[in-house]
DNA sequence: TTGGGGCGAACTGGGCACGCG
DNA sequence: ACGCGTGCCCAGTTCGCCCCA
């Protein structure tokens, strides 16, 4: 071993003077292997005083698995994504894979990012919370060449999913303007094409039914920004005609409509009640402290971790039944796909301060 | 080839009629390959034709690049981490290179994640954006390993790092106060122990200086955190005497330190001026709109990523020039360290409603 | 003879099936 | 039968050599 290089295992072999074959097997801690217990010692000792780490690289080069997860993330400016990515990241790292993180809008704009980030032999997996309008592009890009697991969004049952209960946490929102008295409630969903803001807004649909109030369904779109929400609130306050309360599919946008409720000097909960979805840390910051119903969002991210985890042992341990080999499992060791409801914790209402009686 | 799985380079070889030798250098646009136009072809057209990906692994074992690089954050619950990272990793894919995401926190508690993540032959190189308290312990196992690029601190030269102009975004902040008239001053640092934080208190104290107040400085420590600037409002209510403004060392910190002057009904500014350091997508959403110095924080990450990939490629060629073979430069690639200030954009004053003249 | 064109084999670092004493 | 070593495998990269016009 040339002094300064990091040793390798046929380094570690040579010390303990065994061979690499053996060296290997006991560092593994191989239950099949027949040492002696001196001999698996001097290996041990060779490999402690050598400071010998294992070279990922090679090992998954041979072995089916490379211990790393990919995870492609959308709208990393919001805080609401990033505790997705971060109960993700978090599960990933718990059971002993590294994440490789990448931006959707990037992958889906860069080819050349694309495929350096699905390069074959480096992921055992992906991980896509890539928002409305970029998932069929990556998701068949993904899919073809890795199992892949898909956060809050259903793609026809051909890839496993994990969701939170985006209906009953809009409906719990709805429900609770309703205990306070207000009958007429607008909702300001995601953009159109959003599939999570659809199933929000079914919530508030079916909320309103219940109360038999369906007739005063009213609707309104903003992109998730804080922006578009403002935008939202003076389009609404332009109107001739106001609601009582506002129900707003997104945390993030529903900051937006309350610095437009303050500039335009509308009080809330005064004038209007206001109720917002997701919770985190600035809520309580907004010029309003922000009622919301919390969803479990690193919940979410770390759910998808775990059913991606499980597809990939499902499929190394098929793999390893075919005899190795070239395993011919290709993508085709999927199982069929597994789709998750997040239901606990479930959706708990987070009373501050911006929902009160309707006015007069 | 066996059907269904993924093609390698043989397989693309022998459809063209060529020796594995040929394909690759031809596939990989080697300058110095020797081959007639229509044999390049026919292995391209082969290529292409069995889809072929080459396997990042195998291909990095052999070369001496992974491309590959460790993004290691603190405090992913703050947008202005985000930001960090956000610039880093686009940077590095705009470069290439995948990036592998960890936490500081979980990485100093966890060796077995800490030994995942720094397995040898995985990464090129990292970026350590690690807060304060974890740098030690991580700098000196990351170091030993690859190289690294210090975020925002600064560890005695040893290794490279990048920095944005604290003192000046802590003096323009206390400059703007002066200007309207403000001659006592309260900062709310960061946690002791935190360079960052002591770099904004010197620009605190300097300015003061220059105006000749430095006898009033005022200096109060909080953690990082929206809860921690409550509670430092709530200190500095309890106080006999109050200041007419306050700098806030950290836009997060200052959000809380508005909802703690709102929730003691003290009304800003009329009462008391409030500056924040940083920029942000919620900071205009606060209880008050807060005035804030905007650092260039993507611009930051961007940087410690473009001084990292530099020193990476300074490695490599050193590597090569020296025959490959074990490239004993083990940690030895290392240049002396890159210290870089990134001055542009300077530090920008961002006007909004939390700062008026003093009361009175 | 020379040089263009292409191939064989060794090498990266480990894992694992077999086989030898 | 126990204990251990040999050698090929993964998928590329690259150096040196050979062959033929």
């Amino acid at each position: 071993m040339t002094p300064g290089a990091s040793p390798t295992l046929r380094d570690v072999a040579q010390e303990a003077g065994v061979s690499p074959a053996i060296a290997s097997r006991v560092l593994n801690a191989d239950p099949s292997v027949r040492a002696r217990e001196d001999t698996r010692e001097r290996v041990r000792i060779a490999a402690q005083r050598l400071g010998y780490v294992p070279h990922s690289l090679a090992r998954s080069l041979r072995g089916a698995r490379t211990g790393a997860i990919g995870l492609v993330m959308h709208g990393l400016d919001s805080p609401i994504n990033v505790d997705v990515l971060r109960g993700a990241q978090a599960r990933c790292a718990e059971s002993g894979y590294v994440t490789l993180l990448a931006e959707a809008e990037e992958l889906t704009q860069n080819d050349s990012q694309l495929h350096a980030f699905l390069a074959r032999g480096r992921l055992d997996g992906v991980i896509l919370h890539s928002g409305y309008g970029h998932e069929d592009l990556l998701l068949e890009a993904v899919s073809r060449s890795v199992p892949a697991v898909l956060v809050n969004a259903d793609h026809g049952g051909a890839v496993s999913t994990v969701r939170v209960d985006d209906a009953a946490a809009a409906a719990l929102a709805v429900q609770h303007l309703l205990d306070l008295g207000h009958r007429e409630i607008t909702f300001i969903a995601g953009p159109a094409g959003s599939e999570t803001s659809d199933r929000r807004q079914s919530g508030y649909c079916r909320a309103l039914e219940t109360a038999g109030l369906v007739e005063t369904a009213d609707v309104m779109h903003a992109e998730w920004s804080a922006a578009a929400g403002r935008a939202a609130a003076e389009d609404l306050l332009d109107r001739p005609r106001l609601p009582t309360a506002v129900v707003v599919a997104n945390a993030v946008t529903a900051a937006g409509v309350l610095s437009g409720f303050r500039d335009a000097a509308v009080t809330v909960p005064g004038e209007l009640s206001v109720v917002g979805v997701h919770d985190s840390w600035f809520l309580e910051h907004l010029a309003v402290a922000l009622t919301t119903v919390r969803l479990p969002l690193q919940a979410l991210g770390a759910a998808a971790a775990r059913v991606l985890i499980d597809e990939i042992d499902a499929r190394v341990a098929k793999g390893a039944s075919r005899q190795g080999g070239k395993a011919g499992a290709g993508i085709n060791g999927a199982r069929a796909p597994h789709d998750e409801f997040i239901s606990e914790p479930p959706p708990q209402l987070i009373l501050r301060s911006s929902t009160g009686v309707p006015r007069e």
